[in-house]
DNA sequence: AATGAATGAGGATTCATTCAT
DNA sequence: CATGAATGAATCCTCATTCAT
């Protein structure tokens, strides 16, 4: 009864593994997250997702396509985010506060986000075929933004947001929450 | 006067090679706007540099100790320039004008610089060791606009400055220098 | 006639495809010409014959298997062409004519073949198993050669046809037509 | 006296190799003889010469230039030893004999040399970068034919030689002397 | 009968670093 | 002081083959 040809989950038991791949690219940003695209290897991230080497290329054509994907992933998500932050507001008011709270805080308490955000830009201000991420990224902020400011205060903001937040992060002596209230009225004219 | 053979041009030409190790410094950085810091290696930049490979290792430690004093270079050369800029302000009003200058037209021409600041932000973002860089460039640049703006002011110029510098950068179709000057006056409400 | 959705021709349209077998085992040849017995493999070769990758280790017990029958073909179809340019031969003279027509033109104007022929030459010079085909090969030429020529001068021509194409082939500056026209005469005493 | 510090040969004692080079070159011929070029790897190669896997890469730029070296190395060996027999010939009948010789003696009783050659004309049929290589051969070959021969019958027999050589190595029952003596008759009309 | 998913072994190559000279 | 030689670890990627379906 317990010979092997009666196990139904013979040996290693992990013939098929649907979702796999998604689970790759959750891995791969964690492990762009804590050791850089520079440090992100195939063997790596095989590794930390527990999948044999050649599984790497076998869902992905190359380092790139993972890391395209990675970070598609991530763009995505981080727009999720933000667009429901902005759709909750109600008025112009409240969506100056979404904004400040996406600065002082959203970012703030993941140092994650951050690292993730800095590898993409720097990928994309080197490889083109990088852009279209940060493109849709960007393009999906202006949007959620346009829903309560004009255009051109839209595009202040975002800058606005993308400064602070870097600073916030970088800063040896961060900026205090006040600072940023002030900053979005008087960017917003609030 | 030494040695017998006094040979002032000694048959390699490169016995003594002053500054060789600023020169490796230099091209170093031309490296890693090039292939960035995950491409840059010992052999790239000696190559670079035509600067035997075993030279790397005599007069840097190792990687990092090159790539901190790389980015240094490049921060205080950024700094400098943008020093420059605010100093020959002579009032709040061309100080604005000086800022719109430095967004809309210093980084814009150079992808180099792009790049490169791009990838000292990831390597601060990570490695605490690359923080004190960045932390005096933030500094001096916030000093050279308290010359103009109360010290308040000068942080909010100072994010939006990389905000709408590096949306400019990167963004499918960038903004116009009016909405620079726009968002300028905001803050600054000139 | 067995299940409900009985379509004759169903969905994906490749259900059944008789002479799949014998398509890539052309297309293997093709791929053999283009990147060598070396870069052959059977990933490349199901590609090229639009075949998935499953298929193949299902025609052929592996790349072995493949490349006997691959190379069993060519070895018949390069017979078959020397059988019939000598058979068309009524004399003698007209033998000697086509002898000179094979090394001149047959396998000049087809790198391929070149190609092919030496692949062939050096599996067979070490694995054994590749002879017979080789064998196969040389028994047919000799004996279409022989029906105009007694057995010692077949294999001579044999011989000669063989070095002449080769150098042909490589030379940088390849013998004319003349050379191989006195060369058949010599050997034959025409 | 004996403690390892007072050892002049440290540890490994492998510090400096001179030489190394050249045995890697003659080692891959090795190699190649026994497994080909196909199954000729920096590994395989370096562990046959007994060196550490980097070296390989430290002494050729790539395969490509290792085969290059290896090639040139054997088609100068052969071309060599071919000069000498020729050269050693006194008159029109002792070059005769000796190209008799070459071909009945020399190549039969190295299968190594067969494969070798079968190896190199595969690669230059496809790569003309290994065209020079068989070039020179050749040239060489021509050269020391022709200071017994006209120019014509030495580019025959040198024709014949080949093709002889490579029929008498995969030939199942192979021609005896006597076909040989009698084919070099005829086309040097001795 | 046929195939997509999967994987461990091995491919070439690059690398930072060590060390004898 | 300076460097060329050397190497083991790690890089990405390709591969033949197996197997559940």
């Amino acid at each position: 009864m317990t010979t092997a040809d009666a196990d139904p989950q013979p040996s290693a038991g992990r013939r098929t593994d649907p979702g796999r791949r998604d689970r790759i690219i959750d891995v791969c940003l964690d492990v762009i997250a804590d050791v850089g695209v520079a440090g992100t290897s195939h063997r790596r991230v095989a590794e930390a997702a527990d999948v044999p080497l050649g599984s790497m290329t076998y869902h992905f054509s190359g380092m790139n396509e993972l890391l395209h994907e990675a970070f598609t992933r991530f763009g995505t998500t981080v727009s999720d985010q933000f667009e429901r932050r902005m759709a909750t507001a109600a008025d112009a008011a409240a969506a100056r506060e979404a904004v400040v709270a996406i600065i002082a805080e959203d970012v703030f308490d993941t140092q994650r986000d951050l690292v993730l955000t800095h590898e993409l830009y720097t990928l994309a201000a080197r490889d083109p075929s990088f852009r279209d991420i940060t493109n849709a990224w960007m393009a999906r902020s202006r949007r959620a933004l346009e829903r309560h400011f004009d255009p051109t205060t839209a595009r202040m903001l975002d800058a606005l947001i993308e400064g602070l937040t870097i600073h916030r992060a970088l800063d040896i002596e961060p900026h205090g929450r006040e600072v940023v209230v002030d900053a979005v009225r008087r960017i917003t004219g609030g």
